[in-house]
RNA sequence: GUCAUAAUAGUGUAGUGGUUAGCAUAGGAGUCUGUGGAGCUUCUGGCCCGGGUUCAAAUCCCGGUUAUGACC
């Protein structure tokens, strides 16, 4: 288990790197996506092995709901639940802090969540959820933080903050799980010196990895990036970085440009399922008449399964008949195409070239519909 | 041919005298970022035709047209 910086760009912060885990080596940086409850939206587990995932994320407060704690026992964890082979992140649950279908109520002991199966209550602390975290057997734990969602008054961003570094001290003592490494977070909403304070005190303590959350909330794109900034520069340069929730092509690019090495978003399954999809020249919106008569392949040098097989003419055509099997389609490609984005982006880091790589990317990237 | 019933956005429908004529879907525009989901916002678009009653008609009356059904 360990994270070895392989080169540095000379022009921006942005850096290719070997992350080994107890099931195997990622080259970062390198995106993955979301298998919440084990198995991503509209994508199979060999789907996701076809289309060259390293690495997906899952969530320990939902499989402690379902399957629950005693079944992956009973499997010796997760893993073999669900037979994946390669790593797999999990994450704390502290994002549905923001979702009111499941929190309830918070303290500094923790956080009570209810479970919208059958409303039954459930007291989520920094410690149980590393306990989880260890019965799923996830090779990368992420701590409790507090998130707050966007646009709250400062005291509320200052508490959280505080309560985040709190957490983070009380799960590096309770995690004890020598295969499994354990992520701290930095919170500060758009803050600077919160997010400074909390970069610092999160950076101090002894997590094989860092990552940036409570972005892209509805906060100005400007001030996001301000944020990742703020927080990047007080954290140890040789551990690797973890932005959490960006999947928009555009925010990888400039964040990798940053020296963000993993990225995991809903985003591209999402976008899908809502008819999106991401091309170099910019998103398509699928359901646009001007797509029912082209017949090539969303992009012509994709090489995942949908585009090697498929015309826009024939997703646009699934897509107003409203035929699920083009969720599908369309995932696929979404995730691919940020799968390929990152092989490049390395590819271009090795080669030295990353900077006029990302320039050209951003600018090539406009909406074209 | 006779009788009955019906006719409201492209489609399917609600509306029994006073409504900005409602809803769904289709169509246009926008949006979605550590998954309670396949969503959300928004725009466009309609009373079969002609006459009558009434202060006022999608609504009541008469005629026409068309559709469906039954009968001959």
């Amino acid at each position: 288990m360990s994270f070895t910086i392989t080169k540095k760009d000379k022009k921006t912060n942005a850096r290719i790197g070997v992350f080994k885990t107890s099931h195997g080596t990622i080259k970062t940086p390198f995106f993955m996506p979301v298998v919440t409850k084990g198995i991503a939206k509209f994508i199979t587990l060999d789907t996701l092995d076809e289309i060259k995932t390293q690495c997906f994320i899952s969530n320990c407060y939902l499989l402690y709901l379902k399957p629950g704690k005693e079944l992956l026992e009973k499997t010796k964890g997760y893993h073999n639940f669900i037979n994946w082979k390669k790593s797999i992140f999990t994450d704390s649950g502290g994002f549905q802090l923001k979702n009111p279908s499941f929190f309830i109520s918070m303290n500094d002991k923790g956080v009570w969540f209810k479970s919208p199966f059958d409303g039954s209550k459930h007291f989520m602390s920094p410690e149980k959820v590393i306990e989880m975290q260890n019965v799923i057997g996830s090779d990368i734990a992420m701590i409790l933080d507090d998130m707050q969602d966007a646009n709250l008054s400062r005291e509320a961003y200052e508490i959280a903050t505080d309560r985040t570094i709190a957490w983070a001290k009380r799960a590096i003592l309770a995690h004890k799980n020598k295969k499994q490494m354990l992520f701290g977070i930095v919170q500060g909403g758009i803050y600077k010196d919160l997010r400074e304070k909390c970069a610092k005190e999160i950076n101090k303590l002894p997590f094989d990895g860092l990552a940036i959350g409570g972005l892209a909330l509805g906060e100005p794109k400007e001030s996001m990036h301000k944020a990742i900034d703020y927080s990047l520069k007080h954290l140890d340069e040789e551990k690797i970085k973890y932005l959490m929730g960006l999947g928009s092509p555009e925010d990888i690019i400039v964040s990798i440009g940053k020296g963000v090495d993993c990225f995991d978003s809903i985003y591209p399954t999402k976008m899908a399922r809502h008819g999106f999809i991401f091309t170099r020249k910019g998103p398509i919106l699928l359901k646009k008449a001007k797509y029912k008569d082209v017949f090539e392949p969303i992009e012509k040098d994709c090489d995942c399964p949908t585009c090697k097989r498929h015309t826009l003419a024939y997703l646009h055509h699934l897509l107003r008949l409203d035929e699920p099997g083009v969720k599908i389609l369309l995932s696929i490609h979404n995730i691919r195409f940020l799968h390929r984005l990152l092989e490049d982006s390395r590819k271009e880091i090795e080669k030295g070239t990353f900077e006029s790589f990302q320039k050209k990317f951003l600018k090539e990237y406009k909406k074209r519909d």
